[in-house]
DNA sequence: AAGTCGGGGGA
DNA sequence: TCCCCAGACTT
């Protein structure tokens, strides 16, 4: 009988397996995020595609931006790429936007109401496994477990596992037997949640507070003192650093802009025309030759005003900048959509970190 | 299965 | 600097 009423109390740590003891953590040490428990499947929708490969606090001002702009789904169906493009600029990985864009058209298109299994959500743009498997389970409460780069290292850590967690059948192991954990847990999205709570303020990348971890006790990295040498990961490739120039062709008091087109990285965003310096070219060369590739407009330098650094994923830049003036005509040759705008008209358009960071050599010399 | 895509933040 | 982040998609 004392037996029974202690075991129906499931208060006593012996008597509760980690995923419950994660999921009780979870319920009193969570932070309070902006589409936390708002009941709207649209709001997952949004901050998960936000979320991919960015962090939380990075997210919130541009989730409540976009709220306030495009509150529901019809709203974003309706809006032009270039209205979001612009609301996430600055956030990086811009395909994100497009097909957030695509999705929300496509679920409109058929209905308007976003679905709410693992399956469906698969096959609209946009969606991977993870976030299907997000938005099914904290969207609509369905059985199906997240794996995103919190969990692979929580679980990697528990398991004092050894294996390349970049590989696809790491993932997909770690997929399926968390399917399994989740078999019974008493809240399917307190769980993933939590994993991925605990991954971001308990079990971090380059350091572990395990004294305050709710499964401590079932974890091997803990246990031999091992945790934070897993995840295992190969090293990584040294990135080339190309140099790029680019030509501010200023004219009748405009400058000229060229929009990249939607396939390209950084698709849809405005930008100076430019490109890299060929092997045993000047960067002034290389700036003519570009825009006169891109533009058909001939110019000549007018003078430098400065370079600037800039790393991607892969690769990184210096972009070296250039005031230029039209020695013939004005009229453009190209096939990307282009304008001549105003200094105080850029902040209508859309631009890469890159050229932000032009616009400030160009504020500093008060050029702009 | 590997490569590619951005930008920010922390150590 | 380097690493990592609530990854998805193409080849």
């Amino acid at each position: 009988m004392t037996f029974m009423l202690m075991m129906s109390k499931n208060d006593n740590k012996a008597s509760m397996n980690w995923q419950e003891s994660l999921i009780k953590w979870f319920a009193g040490n969570h932070r309070e995020l902006p589409w936390r428990w708002t009941g709207d499947p649209y709001d997952v929708l949004v901050s998960e595609f936000m979320l991919q490969q960015t962090q939380v606090a990075t997210v919130i001002p541009y989730f409540h931006r976009w709220k306030h702009v495009f509150p529901d789904i019809d709203s974003l169906a309706r809006a032009d790429q270039s209205e979001v493009l612009k609301l996430w600029e600055g956030l990086g990985y811009y395909s994100r936007a497009r097909r957030l864009h695509e999705c929300a058209k496509s679920v409109v298109a058929s209905g308007g109401k976003l679905p709410g299994d693992y399956e469906s959500l698969l096959k609209l743009p946009g969606i991977g496994s993870y976030t299907a498997a997000a938005i099914a389970s904290l969207g609509f409460g369905q059985r199906v477990a997240v794996v995103d780069g919190n969990v692979l290292r929580v679980r990697a850590r528990m398991l004092a596992d050894s294996s390349d967690i970049t590989k696809s059948e790491v993932k997909k192991r770690y997929f399926k037997e968390l399917n399994e954990l989740i078999r019974d847990v008493s809240d399917v999205s307190s769980f993933n949640q939590g994993m991925m709570e605990l991954g971001a303020l308990i079990c971090r990348p380059r350091e572990a507070i395990c004294v305050e971890c709710p499964v401590r006790q079932w974890c091997l990295g803990h246990s031999t003192g091992t945790a934070l040498e897993y995840p295992r990961k190969p090293a990584k490739a040294s990135r080339p650093c190309y140099d790029v120039s680019v030509g501010l062709i200023f004219h009748d008091g405009k400058y000229l802009i060229l929009r990249r087109s939607p396939e390209q990285m950084l698709g849809g965003l405005w930008e100076f025309p430019g490109g890299k310096v060929e092997p045993g070219e000047s960067h002034e060369e290389c700036v003519v030759r570009e825009v006169l590739e891109e533009t058909g407009l001939d110019v000549e330098i007018v003078r430098k005003v400065g370079a600037v650094k800039h790393a991607y994923s892969h690769f990184g830049i210096e972009m070296h900048a250039y005031i230029c003036a039209l020695r013939g005509s004005s009229e453009v040759v190209c096939e990307r959509p282009w304008a001549w705008v105003e200094s105080n008209e850029f902040g209508k358009y859309a631009f890469p970190k890159a050229n932000h960071k032009v616009f400030e050599l160009l504020k500093q010399q008060g050029v702009i």
